[in-house]
DNA sequence: GGTTTGACCCGTT
DNA sequence: CAACGGGCCAAAC
């Protein structure tokens, strides 16, 4: 019998709430989402519930990034340049370097708060 | 039901 | 300044 609930008190529901809220044009880094649900070293968490992303077909698992504005590996987009396409066709500015702009693209949590505040 | 792996980031040595 | 380890949720075998 498992003695844990994972209903709505789990990390990963937070996770995936966060990055539906995340609009296009926009993207956000694990750390700044694990930050975020006060998770001092939950980054790895947060790539874990997008790999174990159930049938959140809606997630933008794509939008999110790492600290360096890098994609994930392997084929989990269907290739990191399927997913960079991806990012661009949605308006994400790119840098010289292969990576997203998170200096533009970066979204404000705060912003969210807000919405749901304002609602 | 227990153990291991999994798309990462930050602190310390 | 650079490299290594720690952290701790959930699903699969």
């Amino acid at each position: 019998m498992k003695k844990y609930k994972p209903q709505n008190t789990g990390f990963f529901v937070q996770v995936y709430a966060l990055v539906e809220q995340i609009p296009p044009g926009k993207v956000m880094t694990y750390g700044q989402i694990s930050h975020m649900l006060k998770r001092p070293h939950g980054a790895k968490f947060v790539g874990f519930a997008m790999a174990s992303a159930p049938d959140h077909a809606g997630l933008p698992c794509h939008r999110v990034v790492n600290r360096l504005g890098g994609m994930a590996p392997g084929m989990i987009f269907g290739g990191e340049a399927v997913q960079r396409e991806k990012l661009a066709a949605e308006g994400v500015p790119f840098l010289e370097n292969g990576r997203v702009d998170l200096a533009e693209a970066l979204f404000d949590p705060g912003e969210i708060k807000d919405k749901e505040k304002g609602q």
